[in-house]
DNA sequence: ACCTGAACACCGTTCAAGT
DNA sequence: ACCTGAACACCGTTCAAGT
């Protein structure tokens, strides 16, 4: 059906082009059969390259983890790790659906150690003792993690979202909220989070 | 076929037996078939109180977050927002699935107005401004979603897991992480989540 | 070695028919 | 008003058969 497909079929092959028909289409149009379709090839031809669908769905966030680069080193320890989460941020906002398998649904072989290990060797190096990097680490990626799902799936007070009701929103029953509104319009989602990965920063510098 | 059901079918006993159902099978074991079965009732007859499988699981988060309770006022706004988020986070525990759910597909109408409202007054009261107070609410929220997520799902570094191929990591080609090993076995995660919310509180005081 | 056709056991959902 | 039987258009997956 699709022109796309004369080349021969591959696991890579594959997963690219699930990676892309799923950015397209969202998460919830991926079948066997469509991909199938996608490739020019039966829905039965996959299997000879995947187990099953969930290996598939792995396999497109291991193809993910592989495009995210560890930013170059730097003297300044914090603007590296800074790098890496906007990065990983950006693969949030490029990937949303695939973003959110990751974190439902991460893979049994987890292949962001190469991550994680340049990671604590950065916060080694900047002194922090191995147990405050691990904590470190895990307030880092919970904060990203967030925020990035926040964004994509639009919780946490978005503007004018019927999401948070606030058509709705009486300016008596929820006097907070209504104050907040004009804010909720003109705030620049980079920076905040950066100030948000500052603020934990400042902790960290604090407890150093 | 279940015993369960005689009792007249209602949009709120059939949100609060899929709860339970997905709580006990995992959510990929929910249909409308077996949901029926579980009510004693034929699939279609969902279809009375519920437009579709969306709305189904929207009203579950529904059912969820109406049981989020405010906690009491207190003269310590601090420790009131600290045990917002662990009562968050221990929904979380409790209902992992529906948790995920809650972030990757979060409903049209969001019933958080109330708590969000709630956490505004609180951090206003102690003299944030309102641009700052939405900057602490989706930071705190933030990381108390990516760290349940991360917890729920056995992301970020869990010991022993092959998850991070922990079994794999020679020590030569990835030393923070081994030597970060015997840590992981043993640290607090209650713990540490209160940590993480205190790297946030510290920055926050500090730019207030 | 790789692809396929047919088949199986499941889905969500519609709709006319029953009470 | 609420429940149901039958049907439709889809799934993921197996397997014997083809090349």
């Amino acid at each position: 059906m699709a022109i796309t497909g004369r080349r021969p079929l591959s696991r890579r092959r594959i997963l690219e082009t699930a990676v892309r028909f799923v950015d397209r289409e969202g998460l919830d149009a991926l079948s066997m059969r469509k991909l199938g379709g996608e490739l020019g090839v039966e829905a039965m031809s996959l299997y000879n390259h995947v187990p099953n669908k969930g290996a598939l769905l792995d396999g497109m966030v291991e193809v993910l983890l592989g495009e995210l680069e560890v930013p170059p080193e730097s003297d300044n320890w914090e603007d590296r790790i800074r790098e890496a989460y906007r990065r990983f941020r950006r693969m949030a906002h490029d990937h949303p659906d695939i973003f959110s398998l990751l974190i439902t649904r991460p893979p049994e072989a987890m292949y962001g150690v190469w991550l994680a290990e340049e990671f604590l060797k950065t916060l080694r190096e900047a002194g922090f003792e191995p147990r405050m990097a691990l904590h470190a680490f895990r307030a880092l990626n919970s904060y990203t993690v967030g925020y990035a799902m926040a964004e994509i799936r639009n919780f946490a007070l978005e503007p004018g979202g019927s999401r948070m009701g606030a058509q709705q929103l009486s300016e008596d029953e929820f006097p907070r909220l209504s104050e907040l509104k004009p804010h909720l319009e003109d705030v620049d989602r980079d920076a905040e989070f950066e100030f948000g990965l500052g603020l934990i920063f400042a902790g960290l510098r604090e407890r150093a």
